[in-house]
DNA sequence: CTTAGCACTCCGCACGCGGGGGTGCTAAAG
DNA sequence: CTTTAGCACCCCCGCGTGCGGAGTGCTAAG
């Protein structure tokens, strides 16, 4: 149920009244000490029991109500007791409600958001900027910052060049959105001279500078196969060109990594087996694009709780995202951070959000 | 006492007789003992006692006389006994003796080395190459592997290009030694038009292509500085253009490093806190760096054994090092691995030996 | 429905104990 | 003088035991 006001799905810190949709079954006072037990378990990590509860609920409930109350709880599957006679921790489905309509996010104050945005600076280039943006969620955090770096959904060819090396290769230069610089050796059927190379560039500049790089690609392609025997020389050497350079292009994506080793300062990590499991993935890099890229799907803060993310090396850990967009609302990427479940989501998620705003808001004038 | 034939500091397969050179008191018995023990506590890691001793050594002796003989190099700091009437683990001091005088390299046979010289395929480029050495590092040793890039001694300029940008922008596009590509954005103190760029382009081009590029700066200055007053536009925009392009340039050194997450698995890397020293030390580089820096003095393998390396970080570590080097034996750059203090001396030595060999004899072909 | 009371359970910790591996010393043998 | 057997001793480690604390579920009364 997102909040109106600032799309985090979560209750928002305005209208700060207890949804009753998602569980018909809970009623606001279960409701209300599902919160207070969350809360309390985030702030010390142990598994909460009814007294301390009745003390800290702000209800006026003996330990006993609250016990009642708490074993539905559990048999709901919102919590769940270590052992016989230990307090309550919640599971991943109690977050996951916590998370949807219990938890009171806590707006960043505006020298807090002084501070984010003196951060982010306009004027560096694109990649140093995930890096601080990144470096700086690690660090607002306590936990691991992630910054994919913005897709370009549309790639303009902005110049082409070609370079002669030895041995049949030839080194291509791509310039791309007035930014990004690609290049790469490719292997020709035979040596080109400079002056040829040259030509086959102009050309290429000349008829397509400007392009998506798909659509260069797909007349290339066209022409060839229009009108097959009317290729000259040149045509059939930029023709050569242009695939060898465009292969196993679209789709390298990656992402900006901070602060991995701060997660070795929480306890619930301690397990030295599930770290490395952990650090493999960011390694692989395959689970933290995937969930990246889902979260693309849908604008503003998105959080994986535990096994919610699929992916077993992310087990008791939650990824809490956001989306950057352009002005025009257009989303360029993704960033948002990793750590243990039990994190302070009422402070994560607002440093996320504005994070994210604040870095489409640098990265604007660009595209 | 480096081995004549090999280069090795340390005693070599061939050569299989002890040396008696480096700590006079010691004689050939204990010598020998001691290389029992290390032997022994590498292959199990535990303390290794004087029963065990007695029957592993191959030396036909009591317990009891070994017990006097270990007590001696307890007494040298040579081995130490974690608690009274425990079993002795080998000092630092102990593993340097060790690998100078006493281990016995076990070289790779023919197979293995053909396995390894496939994997270095001598058509990747120069950055996969390295990536690909570095993960077989890793992945022979079961530790950390690290390879650091090729520093080149002489940059020859091969091509340069500049592209106008916006605001004052201009990207630069240099092409070194027919393989590596560097662009950067550089602000200029005017808008500058395609045409001028290419003036400014082709005359550094024909100016200065194949020099090095330290020797293209540093004629450009004396340029400048020279005759001041006769400096045309052309010139002085060359000047800031390759200024700005040069700037920060120079020994911005780096490595590639794979496997880190192997050393999770040692015991005696169970310690979180310490973990997390390390992976920071990774991810600052300033550690690997200095020290990879100290090997490029020498030729060959070069061993840092705890802490010998001068850095926290690597306590309880060793690094193994060797460097990699050219037909005409110009020393191109180091690689080596990471590892706990406890590792197979025997074993990763001549794999870091020959992988540094090997990816010299590749990459030899290309400077 | 709420609450007090009660019996019960389980964890964590301290304590003690025994066994095993290993040592250092001493004295005897080579 | 070196080597070796014997012996007393030491210390870690694992295990069982006992106890206090925290918390629960149940029951019965308000």
């Amino acid at each position: 149920m997102p909040c109106a006001d600032c799309a985090i799905r979560a209750r928002c810190c305005q209208c700060d009244l207890f949804c009753t949709v998602s569980e018909p079954t809970i009623n606001e006072r279960a409701q209300h000490l599902l919160k207070a037990l969350i809360e309390r378990h985030i702030r010390d990590g142990q598994p909460v029991g009814s007294k301390t509860l009745a003390q800290n609920s702000g209800l006026a409930l003996s330990p006993a109500t609250i016990r009642n109350v708490v074993a539905d709880l559990e048999r709901m599957g919102l919590v769940h007791a270590p052992h016989t006679s230990a307090g309550r921790v919640p599971t991943e489905r109690g977050y996951r409600l916590f998370i949807d309509n219990l938890v009171s996010v806590r707006p960043l104050d505006e020298s807090q958001v002084q501070t984010i945005a003196g951060q982010l600076d306009a004027e560096a280039d694109t990649s140093t900027l995930m890096e601080n943006a990144s470096a700086m969620l690690s660090e607002l955090t306590h936990m691991a910052g992630v910054v994919m770096l913005p897709f370009q959904k549309q790639e303009a060819l902005r110049h082409i060049e070609f370079l002669p090396l030895s041995d049949n290769r030839v080194l291509a230069i791509l310039v791309i959105n007035e930014r990004d610089v690609q290049n790469r050796v490719i292997h020709t059927s035979r040596p080109y001279e400079r002056a040829e190379l040259e030509r086959i560039a102009n050309y290429l500049n000349a008829q397509f500078e400007g392009q998506d790089l798909s659509t260069v690609r797909r007349n290339l392609l066209d022409e060839m196969q229009g009108d097959r025997e009317h290729i000259d020389r040149l045509m059939h050497s930029a023709i050569e060109m242009t695939q060898q350079t465009f292969e196993g292009e679209s789709g390298a994506q990656d992402y900006v990594l901070a602060g991995e080793t701060n997660l070795m300062d929480y306890k619930e990590m301690a397990d030295v087996a599930r770290l490395r499991q952990l650090f493999e993935a960011f390694n692989e890099k395959r689970a933290v694009l995937d969930l990246f890229d889902k979260s693309l799907q849908a604008q503003g803060v998105q959080i994986f709780i535990g096994q919610e993310s699929g992916y077993e090396a992310f087990d008791n850990c939650s990824v809490v995202t956001a989306t950057y967009s352009s002005a025009d609302d257009e989303i360029l990427g993704v960033l948002g951070v990793i750590g243990p479940t039990r994190m302070a989501y009422d402070r994560i998620i607002p440093v996320v959000d504005v994070t994210a705003k604040l870095l489409g808001r640098v990265l604007n004038p660009r595209n």
